[in-house]
DNA sequence: CAGTGAGCGAGCTTCCGCTTGACTT
């Protein structure tokens, strides 16, 4: 029987400190907090002191008693939940739930999993931190107060099941805000104005040198007029300047920096990230991966210099401590890195190995020393304009740590890579070969991407590591925001092109406002969001969080009561609850937007039971109302009379084929032709209310005949079985689960047995269920 | 999945932060 009992916070970490320990220690974890607010009930005795309600969370029942049982036969008890606000109250829940005797509990920290750390841990143990647990109820009732007194006036004042809180209602008001900047932005064109030159390399081949114009003109006609300049003009180097550069590494990784480069790199969604990361760190191949700070271990930094010293030489390295300027940071872990940092690469997935090598190369480049660069830059002068070319370039005349990494960065990357410049001197005249001025336009503010409103909501110090992914669901989840899938817009540009003495003018079109994957507002989003900056300003504010840190870290140092703190907020913040209880309009985000002039009633749009809706008619007219839904992508707030009206002329009927209608809608997956009782989806190109007869009939038979192909083969044995042709290739439907063939086998020659084979051995599926994935270490 | 929407007004919903688990046949 062990002595000592010691309880961290994850399995993981339990795993790996037992065996650091003798078998004088046991080691068990407490799988985060044990116990919380009660669920159902408000959770917060406001008259008697804020007095928190706690309840042992019913999936912990069981482990606290496994807790408690081997807490008994122990002499002392050390708890090593983490160094922070949320690890001190761990471990005073702990102490209050199991009741330890004060004298046979110990409570220690610790900043690295390594046998040292942990023994001198234990060497200098202290007691529980009252204040900062404090400080910790204080964070945990002002949240509960919160969300669940905003909360139910939204269910009264908009629609049920709504929700608010103190950080999921910000991320939406970030997300509104943009889509109203993007939505009343104005873009702007000018022309931008590149030249080619033709010079010489080295070795007397001829190149091609691009130069651009340092001014741009807002006009076409000025930018003609440059053009009808430059005929005639010389070019003339006028200045070459070099400039020396250089390039520092990123820290390495946080939670919030991971989902960033994860998301930009490898295309993977915030809480995709974290499901992999989870993995690397239950395999013990990364340190854990729910952290703000940006520290390395003693441990790490000199596994780092000796990965550094022999994969690439002395010279490469360079040492560096980050500091960790995140509002809010409580760096009770390391970053995120290797564990062992001479692994260059581990076995699993393929995203697995992804991620691994992305944190692998960034602790490692965070290390490295600094790239040297040069830029040049290169003025090249007209004889008969004042206006000058700039030609760049750059070298790398040191790569440091990009040998290794580099970040990416969130802007589009219309940017080319800086081109190698040809040698050059000063008063060399240029050949010129071309000229264009292209018209360009002032881009509008980007909308946010999940990773992006991480990096905001981190910025502004609204949230946690444990938190961003859940936060970034639930607000989809409520359908505050939705993800993008914009098309975008097609507009057209000039260019004007100076070649051989001839200047050519031609129209171009391009598509902008493209946007997939971004975050973006629905109605009942925007709806909430106003209703809650009109009323409780204060809890919208983006300094919010910030301004009651200050105060929660005041408790932690002893300087405010926690209770007083409470108070102090909740007599301003329930009385006007109650106030907009009794006397706020319902909101249901109604616009007026004119009179059908055909039937001379109100045209309005608003939120009704199943989403926005546009309605025909007025609730004291006498005759029925009229509704139709919005189609996707329409906002209650942009929606135009015309577009309004135009909701109303579907479904139509095109006439009848064959003694059978053919009716065109709009559904939940786009617009449709019905017809004899089976759906046929319209392309893209076709428009619902403009489609004739003849090319509805023309779809109907074209979905007809890829049908009749789709079939390549089936069998008398059994019906479930068929061998059809996907939009992947052919493939083996069974049961309503799709088989992929092997591309070496030809489909149509299948045996019944050969496919029955196919499906045994193939793995299951990827199911299509939002169940959790189950963890395939067999197989 | 392919069309519902008010009106009576039951009884329900909800926060943030710490951590992984996995009913049965």
């Amino acid at each position: 029987m062990s002595k000592n009992l010691v309880i961290v916070e994850s399995p993981a970490k339990a795993k790996t400190i037992e065996k650091f320990l003798g078998s004088e220690y046991a080691v068990l974890s407490s799988f985060g907090h044990i116990r919380d607010l009660s669920e159902h009930a408000f959770g917060v005795d406001i008259e008697h002191g804020f007095n928190p309600i706690y309840e042992i969370s019913p999936d912990k029942k069981k482990l606290v008693s496994e807790l408690k049982k081997a807490s008994d036969t122990v002499d002392t008890v050390w708890l090593a939940s983490d160094e922070d606000r949320e690890g001190e109250a761990i471990a005073w829940h702990l102490s209050e739930v199991l009741k330890l005797k004060r004298e046979k509990t110990r409570r220690i920290v610790f900043h690295e999993i390594t046998k040292p750390a942990i023994l001198q841990a234990i060497e200098h143990p202290r007691e529980i931190d009252i204040d900062l647990v404090n400080a910790q109820q204080a964070r945990r009732i002002l949240d509960r107060i919160v969300g669940f007194e905003l909360s139910p006036v939204l269910w009264r004042k908009v629609k049920s099941s709504l929700s608010a809180g103190r950080v999921q209602s910000v991320a939406v008001r970030l997300i509104v805000e943009r889509e109203r900047e993007i939505q009343g932005f104005v873009s702007e064109s000018s022309y931008r104005v590149v030249a080619l030159f033709t010079v010489m390399d080295e070795d007397e081949n001829p190149v091609e040198l691009k130069a651009e114009l340092q001014h741009r003109f807002a006009k076409k006609e000025d930018a003609y007029a440059f053009l009808e300049a430059c005929k005639a003009s010389k070019f003339t180097i006028e200045d070459i300047v070099k400039k020396p550069s250089k390039r520092s590494p990123a820290p390495p990784f946080t939670t919030s920096t991971l989902q960033q480069e994860a998301a930009r790199k490898l295309g993977y969604s915030v809480s995709q990230t974290m499901m992999i990361a989870q993995k690397l760190y239950e395999a013990g191949q990364i340190t854990y991966m729910r952290t703000d700070s940006v520290n390395l271990s003693d441990l790490a930094l000199g596994a780092a210099k000796a990965e550094i010293f022999s994969m690439a030489g002395e010279r490469y390295w360079q040492f560096r401590r980050f500091q960790t300027r995140t509002k809010g940071a409580q760096e009770a872990h390391e970053a995120i890195r290797p564990t062992y940092l001479n692994k260059h690469e581990i076995n699993g997935t393929a995203q697995e190995k992804n991620l691994y090598a992305l944190i692998w190369k960034r602790t490692i480049a965070s290390q490295m020393s600094d790239a040297e660069l040069e830029r040049t830059n290169i003025t090249i002068g007209m004889n008969n304009s004042s206006e000058k070319f700039l030609a760049t370039g750059e070298i790398i005349k040191f790569d440091g740590f990009l040998k290794v990494y580099m970040e990416s960065t969130d802007e589009d990357s219309d940017q080319e890579a800086e081109p190698l410049l040809p040698p050059l001197k000063v008063a060399q005249l240029l050949n010129m070969s071309q000229i264009t001025a292209t018209e360009r336009f002032t881009q509008r503010p980007p909308r946010y991407s999940e990773a992006a409103l991480v990096r905001k909501l981190e910025e502004l110090g609204i949230g946690r590591p444990s938190t961003y992914a859940p936060t970034i669901s639930t607000i989809q989840k409520r359908n505050y925001v939705e993800k993008s899938n914009l098309e975008g817009e097609v507009r057209t540009f000039t260019v004007l092109t100076l070649k051989e003495e001839k200047i050519k003018e031609e129209n171009k079109t391009e598509r902008y406002g493209a946007d997939k994957g971004k975050l973006l507002p629905t109605d009942i989003g925007m709806v909430v969001n106003d209703f809650l900056m009109d009323y409780f300003p204060n809890i919208l504010d983006y300094n919010f969080t910030a301004n009651v840190e200050k105060e929660f870290d005041d408790i932690a140092e002893g300087q405010l009561d926690w209770q007083e703190a409470l108070k102090s907020f909740y007599e301003k913040f329930h009385p006007k609850v109650i106030e907009t209880m009794a006397n706020s309009e319902r909101r249901s985000g109604e616009r007026v937007l004119g009179i059908d002039p055909k039937t001379g009633k109100q045209v309005s749009v608003r939120i009704g039971r199943f989403g926005p809706i546009v309605q025909l008619g007025n609730k004291d007219d006498d005759d029925k109302l009229q509704f139709a839904s919005l189609k996707k992508g329409q906002l209650l707030e942009t929606i135009t009379f015309e577009e309004a009206l135009d909701l109303f002329k579907l479904p139509r009927s095109l006439g009848k084929w064959q003694d059978k209608e053919l009716v065109v809608g709009i559904g939940r997956f786009g617009a449709y032709v019905r017809y004899d009782g089976a759906f046929y989806s319209l392309p893209k190109t076709e428009d619902p209310l403009s489609i004739s007869a003849d090319a509805a009939v023309e779809l109907i038979e074209a979905k007809r005949e890829a049908d009749k192909n789709k079939l390549i083969k089936s069998f008398e044995q059994d019906a479930d079985l068929q061998i059809l042709n996907g939009r992947f290739g052919p493939y083996i439907s069974y049961k309503k689960q799709n088989f992929k063939i092997p591309k070496t086998t030809n489909p149509a020659e299948l045996t019944y047995e050969a496919c029955l084979e196919i499906i045994q051995s193939s793995s299951k599926p990827a199911k299509k269920s939002m169940t959790k994935k189950k963890s395939t270490k067999k197989g």
